[in-house]
DNA sequence: GTAAACCTTTTTTTT
DNA sequence: AAAGGTTTAC
């Protein structure tokens, strides 16, 4: 280790290392060679990193543009540049490499485009482009579009760049995948349209910049000598692309610190890899590996059940973490009725803390997915609590901001196809499939961009004379906001834009609900865009961070994704909907794997650890999904807490949660299952964990679930219909009984019960008899 | 070419 | 339940 010349701790410690306990000085001061942190959640990595960089500025060992800093999300970048602003000053302004992977290498990749064969200009896609793309490939390809979604496709070739693969790198499994084998096919013909578009999409940004340094050695060599320190947070999320990427840059200096915990790996489905965190010492041999595991953000409590959770996987390196704190309260376990009650019920707890003049920014409610979100909102409207989704509908992908920007991307570059098809009709023009039909076909025979081909479409006879007229005055009207472009400031500029293509007449005349608040977003968006410099610096911000910075300046509980919540701390926090189907969630439980639902399980981890003073749990008997009704059970991840560290309570029969209750005082959780079942456990259900068995035991002594009764047959969750049920099995169902299948639709199924009648039920509260 | 009616699908999680 | 896509009616 290569220590600066410090005085003794006691006398002129720098004030970045004020309060930083051993592990994290070491963490500050070992600034030469590969180092590795394992950070555990709540040890204060961020406080060490961001030291570790002033540290590094403060003693001369670079400038601010020789560091390269990555972390995974815009949010975390941005607080990394207030934190490292407030110890060093300004000189953060020069620190133009601290960024997310996908910024940065944007940033890079502007330079050297046409190593790739693209224009520095080139547009980043979203999935929405993406998919629109797809599409078109898979239509010309005569391909079904119902048998082989452009979804699929696109997840493919995600996970593909992920892994950082090209067309021709695919392997012969991979080759396989898609439409019998067309799966290379379609890839390399999509990258060539890419390329034409002159676009590329998230995972181009690291696969480009990869494919240059590795083919371009000049380039390598100029930033690994540019970037003398590199730092990477969130390590446990990185995908091999990126993996791949940083190994190269810092392969000459080796000045590689890498901060992570293994724990907190969420991100496996973008295509993350854990391993890299275990390989890093065998990538780096030498590497100093330095451990942070006292905890200052959570009671012993919430430490424990968090700990006590995540040690139910396998799959882990394993760390202790303690804390000095005081032991504070048990986690609160809620059984609810249904959705609307935990709405309510989260909104009354709310309410008391600002009865106690706690701030509401010190709370948070977490969910496992967005659709969540929607039954707190209902409610805190009705009962005027002021509260902010993160993520959630993000202002970028609503339909008239991106309408909006089509318009500005057009006239920024007229050779954006997938603009130009977006808004040629949009307000209507009277210019429908024929006429667009028409004017592609033009385009492919003169080889011009879609917007070229349509000024010189106009000049023909090819198109219906009212359809020329329409389109020879929108070629007129984006050449005169192209010739102005330069002159007005991109505010003022899109405000004509929008009022001159009848954009806002078309909203205005809309009598709709929504069309009011869909204007004021389009003033929104001429707000935002003032806070940039340039009309190219927008677009770039927008296609990188599809949210909207929320400079909310009222107390707010906020309502976002575990997944949006890694990272970010809170006094009081609400995990709602615990029940397994919704969390874990039915995908995680329909794979079965393992690591599918250890992934779950660390999801829940990072949820619990968010907590600085209390953690409230809920879970509902009754939920509706799909615009259904169905019964659910409470989450198996609440059952694996320790009870020691809990408290149960339910809405509907007072005191201790009845389904931990019942479990707990039956001794053997089996013996309910078992005895419904006649006395035998069904294989089926025995392939399941124990936790699973309990959950169904509990459940079936207080989820009073509406009926599947004719009215409302209960809709589907997974939509895959089982394998071992027929027509004519014999089966048995928790509520009806015994009966016989008459009928099979997917997965929802027609039984006539011996007790009940006949009943519409779904397979998954069936089984064999 | 458009609007209205009808059917199907959707829910992970993010850059 | 709501959004998206497709078919049908004008």
């Amino acid at each position: 280790m290569n220590t600066p010349p410090l005085s003794p701790p006691d006398t002129a410690d720098p004030p970045y290392l004020a309060g930083l306990n051993g592990p994290q000085r070491q963490a500050v001061l070992t600034t030469e060679g590969p180092v590795l942190m394992l950070a555990g959640a709540g040890t204060g990595k961020t406080a060490a990193l961001t030291a570790r960089l002033a540290h590094i500025i403060a003693t001369r060992r670079a400038w601010p543009s020789e560091i390269l800093a990555v972390t995974f999300t815009n949010r975390a970048a941005r607080e990394m540049r207030e934190r490292i602003g407030r110890m060093i000053g300004d000189a953060v302004e020069g620190m133009p490499w601290l960024g997310t992977f996908h910024s940065i290498a944007a940033k890079m990749l502007r330079r050297h485009a046409e190593l790739v064969g693209l224009q520095s200009n080139f547009t980043i896609l979203d999935t929405d482009d993406q998919l629109r793309v797809l599409k078109q490939l898979i239509q010309a390809e005569g391909l079904d579009e119902k048998r082989w979604p452009a979804r699929q496709l696109a997840g493919l070739i995600d996970r593909w760049k992920n892994r950082g693969l090209t067309p021709a790198d695919l392997d012969a499994s991979d080759r396989e995948a898609y439409a019998d084998g067309k799966g290379q096919h379609f890839y390399a013909l999509y990258q060539a349209r890419l390329k034409t578009l002159n676009a590329c999409d998230f995972g181009d940004l690291l696969l480009h910049m990869l494919v240059i340094l590795k083919t371009h050695r000049d380039v390598l060599e100029q930033y690994q000598q540019r970037f003398k320190y590199i730092l990477v947070d969130e390590y446990q999320d990185t995908n091999a692309s990126q993996y791949l990427w940083l190994r190269l840059l810092a392969q000459q200096r080796k000045n590689i610190c890498c901060v992570g915990d293994d724990d907190q790996s969420i991100y496996s489905w973008r295509g993350a890899e854990v391993a890299n965190i275990l390989r890093f010492e065998k990538d780096f041999p030498g590497a100093t590996v330095i451990r942070l595991e006292q905890n200052y953000r959570s009671t012993p409590q919430i430490l424990a059940a968090a700990s006590a959770l995540i040690a139910q996987n396998a799959d882990r390196l394993g760390k202790t973490l303690w804390t000095e704190l005081d032991a504070g309260d048990k986690l609160r376990v809620v059984g609810v009725w249904d959705g609307p009650e935990e709405a309510r019920r989260i909104g009354e707890e709310l309410e008391e803390l600002q009865r106690r003049h706690i701030s509401l920014d010190r709370a948070a409610i977490l969910v496992r997915a967005q659709f969540q979100t929607r039954e707190f909102e209902d409610r805190f409207i009705a009962i005027g609590m002021p509260y902010r989704i993160v993520g959630g509908y993000r202002f970028y992908e609503r339909a008239e901001i991106r309408d909006a920007l089509a318009y500005l991307r057009l006239v920024q570059s007229p050779a954006d196809d997938l603009a130009f098809e977006r808004i040629v009709n949009t307000p209507k023009r009277g210019l429908g499939d024929k006429a667009l039909a028409r004017i592609h076909q033009f385009a492919r025979a003169e080889r011009l961009p879609l917007f070229h081909a349509a000024a010189r479409i106009t000049e023909t006879d090819e198109l219906t004379p009212q359809a020329r007229r329409q389109l020879a005055n929108f070629v007129a009207q984006m050449r005169s906001w192209q010739g102005k472009a330069n002159d007005l400031p991109h505010p003022e500029l899109t405000q004509i834009i929008l009022d001159e293509s009848g954009y806002t007449a078309m909203l205005q005349a809309d009598r709709s609900a929504e069309a009011a608040g869909r204007l004021e977003n389009l003033s929104e968006l001429v707000r935002a865009m003032e806070e940039y410099d340039s009309l190219e610096a927008f677009l770039e911000h927008v296609s990188l961070v599809m949210d909207r910075d929320n400079d909310d300046q009222r107390e707010t509980v906020t309502i976002m994704t575990i997944h949006a919540a890694k990272g970010l701390e809170f006094d009081h926090l609400f995990l709602a909907g615990w029940e397994d189907g919704v969390f874990p969630s039915q995908r995680a439980l329909d794979e079965g794997g393992t690591a599918a639902l250890e992934e779950e399980r660390r999801l829940a981890y990072v949820a619990i650890t968010r907590a600085r003073q209390r953690a409230s749990i809920y879970h509902a008997a009754n939920r509706r999904i799909y615009g259904q009704w169905m019964s659910s059970i409470p989450s198996r991840f609440i059952v694996e807490i320790p009870p020691e560290h809990v408290t149960s309570e339910n809405s509907f029969g007072g005191g201790q949660s009845l389904w931990r209750a019942n479990w707990s005082a039956q001794g053997d959780p089996f013996a309910h299952v078992a005895a419904n079942a006649s006395g035998r456990s069904p294989a089926r259900t025995m392939t399941r964990g124990p936790a699973w068995q309990r959950a169904v035991t509990a459940s079936s002594t207080i989820t009073r679930a509406p009926a599947p009764s004719e009215g409302a047959p209960a809709a589907s969750v997974g939509a895959k219909a089982r394998a071992d049920l027929a027509i004519g099995c014999r089966v048995f169902h928790e509520k009806f009984g015994y009966g016989a299948i008459a009928d099979i639709d997917g997965n929802k199924l027609e039984v006539d019960f011996e007790q009940a009648g006949t009943k519409r039920v779904l397979d998954s509260f069936i089984r064999l008899a």
